[in-house]
DNA sequence: CTGAAAGCGCTTACAG
DNA sequence: CTGAAAGCGCTTACAG
């Protein structure tokens, strides 16, 4: 019934059972119809296995097998809509397909990054798929040198096929929207400020390529100090408008949930004033509708992103390019 | 430079290197100090490793090793703020340690939940955390068969040591808020009604009890249908409040953030009468101060739940009670 | 039809 | 000090 210090093997079992561990390897693989092994025997071995609480060694059966079925995952962060679905639906999609998902967080520390993928190749996964990943180039020369498909998602890479959202035309849309509802709600035309996220990260600089488009669609300039893009958290968004007090109608583009804590946080402050702000997220909260002053958000689609994907698994496709996957707007 | 078919092994690099497997492996698992290879070797097979994209072979190695390092988590999603703040945070804490995480999303599914119990113990999983299980002795019988330890977060089971969240205590406190900002801000002092989750559910009958408590600490007397615990879903809060139009001041304690969803919707349906109505949720969420008529949330406290957890891995207790971690009222 | 044997890629006790 | 050899627990081609 079990052994605290050594686990059950095929050898324990084939003792109990009376036969030989080629055949109790049969059973429990699934493979002894193919190889006409007796049903009586089978249904011995199977009760055996129970009883001893049986799991096949894993690491034992994946070194002699010549396929793992393994695909790995690293992703930022699980706390958090976005990325917390992607783990979450790459986890169920792999499964549909039989292959075995191992996801890691790496909590955007680059050299964690680095180390997970080295350890998700040391695990014989066949393909490896960063997400949001600060050197993704690094983790893709690493998978190449080592035989390893790998694929970038959400942040592209130049060294392997990248399924990132389209950034651009998304931000565009939803700066049009902010702009729209601060003509109509406050007869206000003036250029809105963009919060959150760091110009250097390429999601960011997308997107504040379609801020700046929009404006220019309408014609209207932007001051410099209007793109306020240091940092992600909420705590560097609340400072960046510290000493922003609107001295009339105001529009915000905020980029990201986690900068959107801060800016809620500095809108309750404003008092009377927070009645003359909008603002627009690019990202998704269930709540979002309930924030006083937002207009809308953007939802990327996961889904698609991932479809997308998992098209590329097992493709030796000699393309680099990034596939742009489109986001839906929702207006509040 | 890499092989697209086969990875490098010690005997690759060996070749290369003009050394012996067993030097090499020595080198690269860093225990050629120990064995006084001289620095010049060591330095010429690490070179060839990284020109080569040398990853060790994790399953051979794990194979010959005595001890994985492995601790294996369950957790039933990742897209949720409670449990992805729990998976992430154990990856972290498990890599401070020197263990290897592996986490796996169950999706609430008690077949999958086994199916990846399994998977961890055949991966050689040295403990076996199961984060809000269905069916948590099912997995805890299994482990214990295997000579895998088990411990269970979050919910309870009766074969294994639990850690979970002093439910009873935390939601005593969140009713009473709830009755003491239904008195002051309307005047009333009626029986709550409770909303979300399940009655069979471990969590959710503590909830309950703790909700009862409160009432009865204040001789309120709580009709029947005020128990509205069919489930979590949004889309169940919504249906089960959709035929009830409050007539004056009223009160709700909903269970958990996804009930939240439906009740928030419901309560901007309301028109006039929502200013009537007052509630607060067992479940944290960053924007919920800003849902008007929302007065409190509960935030358990993940980080002692899993440091206690972690305490318990390698012990041999006996005990299989359950400790409870207080959580953190948030006032709004 | 069925079992013995080889071998997956490592690690490490052991002999030299 | 260093390498050959055994063996971790499986799978499967192969011989009988």
């Amino acid at each position: 019934m079990g052994n605290e210090t050594k686990r059950t093997t095929i050898y324990d079992i084939a003792v109990l059972a009376q036969a030989s561990p080629s055949a109790v390897s049969a059973v429990l693989n699934g493979s002894w119809q193919k190889r006409r092994l007796s049903k009586s025997l089978a249904e011995r071995v199977l009760r055996i296995a129970e009883q001893e609480g049986y799991a096949v060694n894993a690491q034992a059966s994946l070194l002699r097998r010549e396929r793992s079925h393994i695909i790995g995952m690293i992703v930022p962060k699980y706390d958090n809509r976005y990325f917390g679905h992607i783990a979450e639906q790459f986890e169920a999609m792999a499964r549909d397909r039989n292959l075995f998902p191992v996801v890691t967080c790496t909590q955007r520390d680059p050299e964690l990054e680095f180390e997970a993928a080295k350890e998700l190749v040391s695990y014989q996964a066949e393909c490896l798929i960063s997400t949001g990943a600060t050197d993704p180039d690094r983790i893709s020369a690493f998978c190449k040198a080592s035989g390893v498909q790998s694929i970038n998602l959400d942040l592209p890479g130049t060294l392997a096929p990248s399924v990132i959202s389209d950034n651009y035309s998304a931000a565009r849309d939803l700066t049009h929207l902010i702009m729209d509802r601060c003509a109509s709600d406050l007869g206000w035309t003036g250029p809105l400020r963009f919060v959150g996220g760091r110009r250097e990260d390429h999601n960011t600089s997308a997107r504040i390529a379609g801020f700046e488009a929009a404006h220019a669609d309408r014609g209207i300039a932007i001051p410099e100090d209007h793109i306020m893009a240091q940092g992600y958290s909420a705590q560097t968004a609340r400072l960046l408008l510290d000493d922003f007090t609107p001295d009339g109608p105001t529009g915000l583009f905020v980029n990201s949930t986690i900068s959107l804590e801060g800016v809620v946080q500095w809108h309750a402050g404003l008092g009377e004033a927070r009645t003359f702000v909008r603002y627009g997220c690019f990202d998704f909260d269930p709540f979002g509708s309930f924030l006083p002053g937002n207009v809308g958000m953007v939802e990327q689609d996961v889904g698609q992103m991932l479809k997308r994907a998992f098209e590329l698994i097992g493709v030796k496709t000699g393309a680099k390019e990034a596939t742009l996957v489109p986001c839906r707007l929702v207006k509040f």
